[in-house]
DNA sequence: AATCAAGTTTACGTTAACGTAAACATTCTT
DNA sequence: AAGAATGTTTACGTTAACGTAAACTTGATT
């Protein structure tokens, strides 16, 4: 079926698009530990899901060693002495701040994406009178 | 005032607090042409912007290439071919959809951030039964 | 038995984005 | 005139995130 409960590292490469390389690397960089079996690699869902994160993190520029540091947040985030606790809720709103900078940042590139956006179909409905230009809609 | 004209290589620096070193690397990679006063770099209001469009595409994760891409796009979205203007449009569309991604990691990414938060904050009430824990008004 | 596919370790190579240092020019200040 | 501050070019060094290749193991297949 679909819900599958373990994987080879081709499966996880094939399904995500990178190589066995990069996963292998991750792992050696403490993102990841599966289990063995003799000496090859087994990942289970959690594996699988921690993999996802790492892409995700990597989408939105983030280095390997912050996604390892999200990951921090959240296995220890229901442990750990009253002082870590709170160093850890510090973080995470030091995080949301960045993605928060992050949506600004995509608004304003948007607008400026719509300004060249705009920009090129009037330029082209200059040069194509026939109106075979990319305009959404109506007049 | 506030609307200065001219900056030096440091001002900029300074106020987007980045070395001298990264300016003069952007200029090398074809991201900035700053006038010349002698040997001297001079900045305009244009090569100003230039510079926070750089840093904005780095916090999204953008590489220089990719920066100078979207200059591109900007700069010569009213001149060129029907052929270039069309394949413009195309190269819009692409960036749009990768900041549309990027919009979806931002707000699942926040949601695991809240789940991670909320587990800290439970887990400091339970260490610190008196209320000193962090959660938000009342009860 | 031999070959083949998939996995492994080890190690050197590569690219992007600067850091760092040396050696020099220019301008301003003392 | 002699520093000191600010600028410049040139060039080698560094880190992250893999790519690539070689040599080997293991299980399945012919």
């Amino acid at each position: 079926m679909n819900t599958q409960t373990r994987y080879s590292i081709s499966d996880l490469a094939r399904e995500f698009d990178i190589t066995t390389r990069s996963i292998r690397f991750y792992e050696d960089q403490g993102l990841l530990s599966p289990e063995r079996r003799g000496q090859t690699r087994i990942y289970s869902r959690q594996d699988r899901v921690r993999l996802k994160l790492i892409l995700r993190g990597k989408r939105l520029g983030f280095s390997l060693t912050e996604c390892g540091e999200l990951f921090e947040l959240w296995d220890h985030s229901n442990s750990g002495s009253e002082l870590q606790l709170r160093l850890m809720l510090t973080r995470i709103t030091e995080k949301r701040q960045a993605l928060e900078q992050q949506l600004r940042d995509i608004a304003m590139m948007q607008q400026e994406l719509d300004g060249a956006e705009a920009r090129c179909s009037e330029a082209l409905n200059a040069l194509v009178p026939t109106d075979t230009a990319a305009k959404p809609a109506q007049e």
